[in-house]
DNA sequence: GGCCATTGGTTGAACGATCAACTAACTCGC
DNA sequence: GCGAGTTAGTTGATCGTTCAACCAATGGCC
């Protein structure tokens, strides 16, 4: 994540220290009083706005569910307007963040991921959002590529598999301290959609029907009305 | 990881220990007096073996290392003599811990690795010779399965890629606590695999070159004799 | 307009618990 | 007697949190 337009609000500022912070150094490994100290606040002012360190952590996993679409997702995707190009417009994102940082950025929400213990449910609840919430923009794109992608293909399990390469590739390259990993992994990925976009299954159901109008329409008609849905 | 064996000397019940709460708790959120409590050892004796906390963590990490091949790889080898297949089965072992800790399992290697900051050089040295082996056994199921994927695939950066379905597909499941995302993403790559044995690149130049002697000896041959490196 | 009460926010120290690490004395086997 | 290993406590620092006092702005009342 890009660091946000800092605001002269007190728990504006607790949050964006914990932010970066959290993602810096994960939960555990990040005191308070060094969230302080960044955000120039004092500790009965903390303790004013959050009830504890775990309800900022709440405020943080909240602000980056809101931030998704207009720092991650719009950007990218007004990078192109290919569908499929669309999602590998997003994962060059975060090649971005691993070139920027000499590959030590790690995703913020994958790591909390696993840093977490599970019996915080309200803690996890709001990195599922976060989860489901990128897998959701994704799987549009996806949708809006389904005529060239199989009819057999679950495209809700692609995204998550989109999610998977993405936060398992940025791990690799953080561990290694080079961009090959994520980089090999992309192209794999891509590799796959190739192949799954040249799949015999999808050239077969596409030709044979569209002479013959079926009871749901004819597929082409479908087509184009899906697309002025996504507009 | 499956649990190792008990054994008796104080060293050894300290590296167990550690290598139990660090997968369960992270690193940093792990005390020495909570893995002294669990190995039951005084702190003097810790200190006697370990210089430090983060020595006991260079010890977990090398007993990963060596436990790699005889707990994770070659059990899973063992489930089948297909190399593809044995790739699968390796993912199969984390798929099973994932399903014994209702989907809390997360890889203790891919946590560290997010965990530990980048500047302690020896243990990020460490986290990569545990990704390496196990990048390296795949590569070797890859190497075996070699004529039944492309010439010109890159065998290093899918095996590669295998890890970092796995580890993103890990990740994804603890996070949503189902088993669904690891599973959607180990069908995928299947489909991978599928798609990349079925690619018109791999029908191609198998079969014209052999009438014809080449100088560096006939195909089947060279893959008869690998054959045999191998076992 | 002045005074007072209220409210939201702030300061900065203190609290009890925990942290990683250290230490002196001891025990046991050779 | 010596060395390896152990016991059981201590150390100074840090942890997340609490607390009493304070300040400034606002609104209501006289």
């Amino acid at each position: 994540m890009a660091a946000p337009p800092t605001t002269p609000e007190t728990r504006e500022r607790l949050i964006d220290a914990a932010v970066f912070l959290f993602w810096q150094n994960g939960y555990a490994a990040t005191g308070v009083a060094e969230i302080l100290a960044r955000a120039k606040v004092n500790s009965g002012s903390f303790y004013h706005f959050f009830r504890s360190k775990e309800a900022l952590l709440l405020a943080v996993l909240d602000w980056y569910v809101r931030g998704l679409k207009p720092f991650v997702m719009q950007p990218a995707f007004a990078q192109s307007p290919d569908p499929i190009e669309r999602v590998f417009a997003v994962l060059a994102f975060y090649r971005q963040n691993l070139i920027k940082t000499g590959c030590t950025y790690g995703c913020p929400i994958g790591r909390l991921a696993l840093e977490i213990p599970e019996n915080r449910a309200e803690v996890h609840h709001l990195l599922a959002a976060n989860f489901d919430g990128w897998t959701a923009a994704i799987e549009t794109c996806l949708d809006a590529a389904r005529d060239r992608l199989p009819p057999d293909l679950d495209r809700t399990s692609l995204s998550q598999f989109v999610l998977t390469v993405m936060e398992g590739g940025v791990m690799q390259s953080r561990a290694h301290r080079r961009i090959g990993p994520f980089d090999a992994s992309v192209r794999h990925l891509r590799r796959y959609f190739e192949l799954l976009t040249q799949s015999p299954h999808h050239a077969r159901p596409v030709t044979p029907p569209r002479p013959i109008p079926r009871p749901g329409g004819p597929r082409k008609t479908t087509h184009r009305s899906l697309t002025q849905e996504l507009l």
